[in-house]
DNA sequence: TCCGGTCTACGGGAAAACCCGTTGACAAAC
DNA sequence: GTTTGTCAACGGGTTTTCCCGTAGACCGGA
């Protein structure tokens, strides 16, 4: 897969699509944190159809929309650009920014640290 | 500290910032990928500036610029924004992702996995 | 003094992104 | 049959981004 890219409300909408699984205009425009017009949600997901990054079923008289990029793929082109951009390729330092946060509990520390074993003992 | 944000084009500029420390717009011109103009290179820089997120010294004839947010700081909304939209919400997620590139080596993934460990030492 | 090179300031053109009004199709309600 | 409401298509206006040409300041060398 090449570079995936969003503009920053695409970005917004897509979330939506990968978050519910799929949308139809009137469901993505209640879901969306601003208040826009139905023509403005519906262009966007046209354009976000025209890149390829969604498609559409006819449901009733409307349209439902589903991604057909998979949100990790998504994730990894982005994650991908701050590495090289603000950790200078540096997978590790990212890491440790992840870590650094405060807000991490105790739990969900320790299930990335088992990932971390899981990952170790099958790499070897 | 609000929300950072920056176009591609401001990313590649303030990036080598980040890497250099510092830049005048013709080392900032050299280290970019593609070949722009001088005024394109030093447009860019004037926009960081009027943005709050670079500042000027003059050095000779020339002007010196330094990014004035940290690249961890422009991670943190970066990397926000991705786990937000993409990971639904979860560092979690964000983090087996991360884990599960096959490019890491070992020894990098150790080091991680200590970093974890520090962190959880000193959490509890 | 004059010229050539480098620098910033300024302004503008082109393209992308963003948002929406209008229109016509359709169907359900009356 | 008429009205009302929802829908997608289309086109356009505005803003932002992107890139650069031109102009003028400055300096060093001929």
């Amino acid at each position: 897969m090449d570079e995936l890219s969003f503009t920053p409300r695409e970005l917004d909408v897509m979330s939506i699509l990968w978050r519910g699984g799929s949308g139809t205009v009137a469901e993505v425009r209640a879901a969306l944190g601003e208040e826009l017009a139905y023509t403005s949600v519906l262009s966007v997901l046209q354009t976000l159809e025209e890149k390829g990054y969604a498609r559409h079923e006819s449901e009733g008289r409307a349209y439902r929309y589903y991604p057909t990029v998979a949100p990790e793929a998504a994730g990894d082109s982005a994650l991908a650009r701050i590495r090289d951009a603000m950790y200078q390729g540096s997978a590790e330092s990212l890491f440790a920014q992840l870590v650094s946060d405060r807000r991490l509990g105790r739990e969900e520390l320790e299930r990335m640290r088992r990932l971390l074993d899981e990952r170790l003992e099958e790499g070897s």
